[in-house]
DNA sequence: TGGGGTTAT
DNA sequence: ATAACCC
């Protein structure tokens, strides 16, 4: 390849090195080898195995929770448990069980057809996510308590980079113990672990910090999921669903080609979205090796530098996104949908809901959204997922009533909502929704916002009375930074 | 397809 | 404000 040759060169003088350190070349094997270099030509060409130089190997865990809504609810109601259990949200059965999942039902199946195929399914409603959300961030807060560097990825997902862990613990450890050192959980492909090589041993004390991660989510929340242990976030992520319910997985590095060509098309990739993988498909490139072998100029033109080059990459299994820790979150919201909803009294009452809902969980929050949004869809038989919006900024004096008494401001708020709604929706004209959402986002730690600036001592309510009761009230109870 | 979330443009 | 992505 004339355009690669530089890189051609690294990986000759890099060959030796990586053929005496790979644990295929034993003595006794010797006419495979052929098949496997192609694998290391395409990572090294790519510049994945970089033994010196470059920033040091990560050890990353992705740690997946089993079927998340359906374990809340036998949590909330034991006798549920051995039963086939679904969880229904509308007409649809978002997830189930694996009782469940035996007698052939799937996750977002419909109702009707579920119950066909199992009679017996038992189903809860799933609308409410209150218990799950309160789950998920107590699962995401043990997982802090290894490294605080933790990524939530929806309600049951968590990325945990353990390389700082990981390197402490390879300090402490004596020689002795380092011969005899073991893997918890499975090691992908089944490959030989080789105890010289210290990217293997890294990722084995990473699979056992992920087994006492999956111990302590069990002894602590009586929660099982699955982990991934590898070099970055895909790979972590694809490799915790090998083995699949309450069971995890290390990928060591010889492995990552064979595990991202076990993928059978390019949508399966995550990064790799409905859109994306439709254009890529228009580009004649459905494999993961399609991809990697397309025409990186070509890519660049069709999708834009940023996207081509980044799901280029995520195809030889490269993904260097950092884990970045969520902390709270940026935005509370809460959405309704229904088959019709066509007048504005209708909308009224709708949003009031929503709204109060969102008013307790702003105040358990303790932090001030200072934006608040709504989001509509509208009726129509083509293009089904597409929303509309309108927001601005919430009025300060509103703001400011936001931690106490919601009832003061639930109506000012619905006043501001339903101008929003006009400003979307001609109600002269007839419309038919089917999905109303709010949103508060924005967020900022108390009214102390403009504190520093100029404005904050221009603005009577905050540097004078109001700002020192708000101070004494919100100390009592507030997680707050000081 | 539900009821959420995030970041990039 | 929208569009893409994730669960």
């Amino acid at each position: 390849n004339p355009g690669k040759k530089k890189s051609f060169c690294i990986l000759l003088s890099q060959l030796p090195f990586f053929l005496k350190n790979c644990p295929l070349l034993r003595d006794d094997q010797q006419p495979e080898y052929i098949y496997f270099c192609f694998f290391a030509c395409d990572a090294l060409l790519h510049d994945q195995v970089v033994p010196e130089g470059g920033p040091p190997a990560r050890v990353i865990v992705h740690v997946d929770l089993d079927c998340f809504y359906a374990q809340v609810e036998m949590i909330s109601n034991p006798e549920l448990k051995g039963k086939p259990l679904g969880v229904q949200q509308k007409y649809l059965v978002v997830t189930c069980n694996y009782e469940a999942r035996k007698l052939g039902v799937k996750k977002l199946m419909n109702v009707r057809d579920a119950k066909e195929k199992c009679p017996q399914l038992v189903l809860v409603n799933g609308e409410d996510l209150t218990r799950y959300r309160e789950m998920s961030y107590k699962v995401t807060e043990l997982l802090e308590e290894f490294s605080p560097v933790v990524e939530r990825l929806g309600f049951d997902e968590n990325f945990v980079d353990l390389t700082e862990m990981v390197e402490k613990r390879l300090q402490q450890l004596q020689s002795d113990e380092l011969s005899a050192l073991t893997v918890s959980g499975h090691v992908y492909n089944n490959q030989y672990i080789n105890l010289h090589d210290i990217l293997h041993i890294r990722l084995l004390v990473g699979s056992q910090i992920a087994t006492e991660m999956r111990e302590a989510m069990y002894n602590q929340l009586g929660l099982t999921g699955c982990a991934g242990v590898a070099s970055n976030k895909l790979l972590a992520k694809l490799v915790s669903g090998v083995f699949k319910p309450n069971q995890q997985t290390v990928l060591l590095p010889e492995s990552s080609q064979v595990l991202i060509q076990s993928l059978n098309h390019v949508k399966e990739m995550p990064g790799i979205g409905y859109k994306t993988a439709k254009r890529l498909e228009a580009l004649g490139i459905s494999s993961v090796h399609d991809l990697q072998t397309f025409s990186s100029k070509i890519l660049e033109k069709e999708l834009g530098i940023s996207v081509a080059q980044r799901i280029q990459k995520l195809s030889f299994g490269e993904d260097n996104s950092p884990v970045t820790p969520s902390g709270p979150p940026q935005s509370f919201s809460e959405e309704d949908s229904f088959k019709k909803c066509s007048s504005e009294v209708e909308v009224k009452n709708k949003i009031e809901e929503l709204l109060a809902s969102l008013l307790n969980r702003v105040c358990q929050d303790g932090r001030k959204p200072h934006t608040i949004r709504l989001i509509i869809r509208r009726y129509s038989s083509e293009n089904h997922c597409s929303r509309e919006s309108r927001q601005c900024p919430i009025p300060s004096h509103i703001i400011q009533k936001l931690g106490t008494g919601n009832c003061d401001v639930i109506t000012p708020m619905v006043d501001i909502l339903m101008k929003l709604f006009r400003n979307m929706v001609n109600v002269k004209m007839p419309f038919h929704l089917t999905l109303l959402s709010v949103c508060l986002c924005n967020l900022k730690a108390l009214n102390t916002s403009k504190k520093g600036t100029i404005d904050y001592y221009l603005t009577p309510s905050l540097s004078t009375t109001s700002r020192s009761g708000k101070r004494s009230f919100k100390m009592k109870d507030s997680h707050m930074e000081d």
